[in-house]
DNA sequence: GCCCGTGTTGCAAATAGATTGCAACTAGGT
DNA sequence: ACCTAGTTGCAATCTATTTGCAACACGGGC
């Protein structure tokens, strides 16, 4: 039951690299949902723009799956010209996140996922309990910007959403 | 935003057990709803009656905010008779995991904890972000023993939802 | 009531993800 | 070109969790 439990520790690599899709940026094409290009919305997030940022925008910009602080650097590591110690991929992540520019996603397996943020797409992913394949969902079923309680009313609610199940692959 | 962010290593210890509503165990009435007493549930479950375990699970029974591993071993500790291993928490809250005797929350924060799984109230919390306060709330909002997206359909889906938000005395 | 085997526990050591201190470096305004 | 606040790299540290192994105890059988 819930065969997600204990894997942290257990070297799960880049599964959840496999199944993203790719999804190459265009850089300043006309279109109303321009793909702004990542030196811009460091600049827009009054954040030095430099290779490792850059490098770390343009991976979540190029592929979905939310990726591990880990997946994040080998993928930044593997790219030609660049590399950068583990510790600046938390200390960009952690900084792009308090600016609102990624959310972070856990799957409950220990390992914190990270992926662009889209401002006008709120959603969820359904993570395979087999083999861990993450897929992202349409819409988002929870509606809720004010919570009642019976004698407490909690203002400015935000909800944190993850679904799990057997992809066709795995039943 | 989204303070609950990176406080893994930062002391927090007891603060999520001030809020627990007290519910003292009643051994055997005759109600439909019976309090199970722990070591029934544990040989239900085919495990042998330790102390450290109907420790755990008396604790979980009177009060009802999810804990800690350290939470827990905290209270437990304290305890007159009983005194046990962190470890020994872990695996048994591991174990009562597995057996689905208890159900896992994961606030974000990194910290896993734990409450009784009470098998027809399914339901989720919502924590204030500045407090750290946790509440249960009534009611799921999702339903959906399958998901279907385009192409793909995952079956026997569960799902893992918090609320986070400010609470009245936090606003 | 005692014995024994298997499941549990305690202790110490190991792991892994994340964080921090500090000195070296660099983007970008002047 | 220069200066400085913001960034980065490296090494050390922290914390939650896991694991190995020997000692122990629950509970079924006699």
């Amino acid at each position: 039951m819930e065969a997600l439990r204990q894997n942290r520790y257990k070297n799960n690599e880049t599964r959840f690299m496999a199944h993203a899709k790719a999804n190459s940026a265009h850089p300043k094409c006309e279109s109303k949902h321009v793909h702004e290009d990542s030196g811009d919305l460091l600049r827009a997030a009054k954040l030095k723009v430099t290779r490792p940022r850059t490098a770390i925008l343009d991976l979540l910009a190029a592929k979905h799956g939310p990726f591990t602080s880990e997946e994040i650097h080998a993928a930044v590591t593997r790219t030609p010209g660049i590399a950068c110690d583990l510790v600046t991929i938390y200390r960009c992540l952690a900084k792009f996140e308090d600016l609102g520019l990624i959310n972070r996603c856990d799957f409950g397996d220990g390992a914190v996922r990270y992926e662009l943020r889209h401002k006008d797409h709120h959603h969820h992913h359904i993570i395979c309990r087999s083999c861990r394949r993450v897929e992202p969902l349409p819409n988002c079923p929870v509606e809720s910007e004010t919570i009642r309680l019976p004698k407490l009313a909690f203002k400015d609610v935000t909800h944190r959403l993850e679904f799990f199940g057997l992809c066709p692959d795995c039943q």
